[in-house]
RNA sequence: GGCGCCAUCGUCUAGUCUGGUCUAGGACGCCGGGUUCUCAACCCGGUAACUGGGGUUCAAAUCCCCAUGGCGCUACCA
């Protein structure tokens, strides 16, 4: 049924969103698939931007999802075509179908001219599709198929068809969604009198709830997520592992890693269940890899959010902040948040930490000693600050937590951070003293009773 | 409703095509322990699955049928 390539034949795929919203995390894995199958084939990936509903279509959706997409660092080598730039084209088609007789024009009259509408075929057809295997559609599962619109525009199977064949389509990789449209596309072909290509196609991507992938599961758009500060590299990699898998079990892989391995065969026909938890798992393997200093550079603008404008940071000290955080953020806006208070003159403060730990017995004097004999010191090292600590520790004879948990909270605004003394080095010594002095006066809001409703 | 697709731990998956090597493997998460100034990371240990029922076979997660469930499509949207 479908036309085979031949092995010679150079592989030539696409992606063809329509423009009207954001680049979907399931249109992302789809392009993924489609510019991973055409670069381990040494192929062609080519990029199609359907825009034939004109009213719904954006010139600045068309723009975010190109960008989102280079963003991935998935190239194309043609494109993007534009289907608003080749109505002309359609029409020719459609004009052609009429003349042999294989469409009619409807005499229903909705637009200005009459709709031009593909005759039902005969019997059933088959589609021998590279994930699912044979399926076949019995015939009275394809009707009269509408190709041009009373107001002249395509519709998306005409042009779609149309256009994978002009452009010579070998693969149409593309969401399980699609299936029940194939039968048709298939018909159009055969009507066109043009090569049907290969089908492939990839299981949805669910919400955790089990139905598709929606704005009401949360981030869902490419854009949302690099907001967030997950690497690019992260979410291919998590992208690529949803409805795929090597075969072995390798989880982190490169792009090149992802190239050598992709086959459809490995494909999946279960839909996949998107867990963002994973996916921060992931992102926070990436930083492991990359030099602080770079993952520093990469943070700055995620710090205006905190109250840190990028003229305000200082690289050396954002690179020995990251340094010292460690593990411990998995996006970049997470980083933000915890090394915020490196730049500030105070921290923002979790009430429920000071609750915790300021509120214990004796913190307000453990604070003002902690401040006075810090003040004295001339090197604020980590190595100079820990032995005044660990002393009054000693001569108070308490746990270590219980003085180094509010000069915690008094430093940084939260009850964890990093090492005591290395957070409190990096800081400076003239806020770390302010900081412990003015903790002790504050009136946080929601610390009392009642407080949680008091908004009026 | 009709048509179609799908079905292994809570989640992503390996294993299914080419039945035995699967007392079903890995990862995320979760739980417990170690380390420790908190948290994270790390290390150790643990939890947890073949949807159900019929076949076929010496043998079924793997093959067949039915049921059930989930999802998709059912536009002069894409």
């Amino acid at each position: 049924m479908n036309a085979n390539p031949s092995h010679g034949t150079p592989v030539r795929v696409r992606f063809a969103p329509s423009p009207t919203g954001h680049l979907h995390i399931g249109g992302a894995r789809t392009a993924l698939f489609n510019w991973l199958f055409a670069r381990r084939l040494g192929g062609a990936f080519i990029l199609r931007i359907e825009d034939t509903d004109l009213q719904r279509s954006t010139r600045a959706s068309v723009d975010a999802i190109v960008d989102n997409i280079r963003w991935l660092g998935l190239d194309w080598d043609e494109g993007p075509h534009l289907q608003s730039d080749r109505f002309p084209l359609y029409a020719r088609h459609a004009e052609r179908l009429l003349k042999e007789g294989k469409a009619y024009a409807s005499d229903e009259k909705r637009g200005s001219r009459p709709a031009v509408i593909l005759r039902r075929p005969e019997g059933g057809i088959a589609v021998d599709d590279l994930v699912h295997g044979r399926i076949v559609f019995p015939a009275d599962a394809v009707g009269d198929l509408v190709l041009m619109k009373s107001d002249g525009t395509p519709t998306y199977n005409f042009a779609c068809v149309v256009d994978d064949a002009e452009m010579r389509i070998t693969h149409i990789i593309r969401g399980d969604d699609h299936l029940s449209n194939t039968p048709k596309q298939i018909r159009l072909y055969a009507a066109l009198g043009l090569p049907t290509p290969l089908f492939a196609h990839v299981p949805l991507i669910m919400g955790p709830d089990g139905s598709r992938l929606s704005k009401r599961h949360g981030a869902t758009s490419v854009g949302q997520f690099r907001e967030e500060g997950i690497l690019p590299e992260a979410l291919v990699n998590f992208l690529a592992l949803l409805g795929w898998s090597p075969g072995d079990d390798r989880e982190i892989m490169t792009i090149k890693e992802l190239v050598a391995a992709f086959s459809l065969d490995r494909v999946n026909k279960k839909s996949a269940v998107f867990d963002t938890r994973k996916l921060e798992w992931l992102n926070m393997q990436y930083f492991k890899r990359k030099a602080p200093g770079e993952v520093a550079r990469m943070a700055v603008p995620y710090l205006a959010a905190f109250g840190v404008p990028p003229g305000a940071v200082q690289a050396d000290r954002m690179e020995a902040a990251v340094r010292l955080l460690g593990e411990r953020f998995r996006t970049l806006r997470d980083l933000a948040d915890k090394a915020h208070y490196f730049f500030t003159d105070f921290p923002v403060v979790d009430p429920k930490a000071f609750r915790r730990h300021m509120h214990a017995a004796g913190a307000g004097g453990i604070l003002s000693e902690v401040a006075d004999r810090i003040e004295r010191l001339a090197e604020f090292t980590p190595d100079s600050i820990e032995p005044v600590i660990r002393g009054i520790i000693a001569a108070r004879g308490v746990k270590p937590g219980e003085v180094i948990q509010p000069v915690r909270v008094a430093v940084s605004g939260r009850a964890e951070t990093p090492g005591i003394f290395e957070t409190m080095s990096l800081i400076g010594k003239e806020r770390v003293v302010a900081r412990l002095r003015r903790a002790p006066l504050l009136d946080l809001p929601g610390d009392g009773p009642g407080a949680e409703g008091g908004g009026a």
